[in-house]
DNA sequence: CTGAACTTTCAGTAATTATTGAAAGTTTAT
DNA sequence: ATAAACTTTCAATAATTACTGAAAGTTCAG
């Protein structure tokens, strides 16, 4: 396959992937741009590559940057902004799961707890309360899982991960 | 708080949470329904409790049963279907698991060992390969261990994860 | 068979979400 | 201070996705 059919195809695959797990297309399209780029990239360049208007390039671009996986950078003389993704998958996948756990995750667990508190005792309450327990329970740990993984350096946590996979 | 309130607002923030996560806002809505409600629902009971049409509950609740989450149960003398959901979480959390590394991790993975083969080696092409691979053995891994998990019965996983999070 | 009870489908429509592009805002060199 | 170079915003619009409801399909008791 030629280099610039695979490039597309990354670019293409990498966005559907985002968009069945709630990242906007584009969003995931800029970064797998930025990931397979060795240097640094201008909003203008991220436009004609990916046939986007500036608006939504600076858009998706400042998201990036709130996820804390695409980087701001200079080049001397020049005055537009220039960025980089972290390369390091590992890295990424750590800030990306943190930052869903805190958008995502952490609000739930929060109703649930609310929600524990139904005062009553016929079959509906009593079947509601135990499903809101068991989610609540299981959410957390969940929860408790993600963090500790977003937390962690690399090596403790991958051998412990390796060590359950076998 | 009422107990009515309080069926509304978990049916609501499950919706919002599935929405999040690429599962249709119905959808997670009537499996929440179902979790909470101990008795079989018919299509028509669900139509009503969350007052959406026949045309939606009916797509959606087939979705539920692709899931393996959702089950059509009969009563006696009765020609309606019934519906119920499974309700233990570990159980529901594996299935979904399961599926969606199907249906979203396995084809990328496929894709990115196509991408492999990429041939050529300037700085570019190195970039790009050097990505695909780790972001392969990344996934790779990251599947195998979901995998592990969807196959794994409660107790044996369980308390691997709980030494993980101590 | 027939038709009542029920389920499924799907074209049309509504709701939601993403994108554009031009205007407003900001920064910096002179 | 000015204006060129650049970034950000946001109302309008497009694209996507979900939902409705009526019609077609299925099943089954009589």
């Amino acid at each position: 396959m030629e280099f610039k059919e695979s490039k597309e195809k990354f670019i293409q695959s990498w966005g559907v992937l985002g968009s069945s797990w709630g990242i906007n297309k584009t969003m995931a399209q800029i970064h797998a741009l930025l990931l397979i780029t060795p240097e640094v990239l201008s909003t203008e360049e991220i436009m004609e590559e990916l046939k986007i208007s500036r608006g939504n390039a600076n858009m998706n671009i400042r998201a990036l940057m709130d996820w804390g996986i695409v980087t701001k950078s200079f080049k001397a003389g020049e005055r537009k902004d220039f960025f980089f993704a972290d390369k390091d998958i590992w890295e990424v996948a750590r800030k990306i799961t943190k930052e869903r756990s805190k958008r995502e995750i952490e609000p739930v667990i929060k109703i649930l707890n609310e929600l524990k508190n139904v005062k009553g005792n016929d079959a509906h309450i009593n079947q509601f309360r135990e499903t809101v327990n068991e989610l609540e329970a299981f959410t957390s740990k969940l929860n408790s899982i993600v963090d500790k993984f977003s937390k962690a350096d690399e090596h403790w946590f991958y051998k412990k991960l390796l060590k359950l996979v076998k």
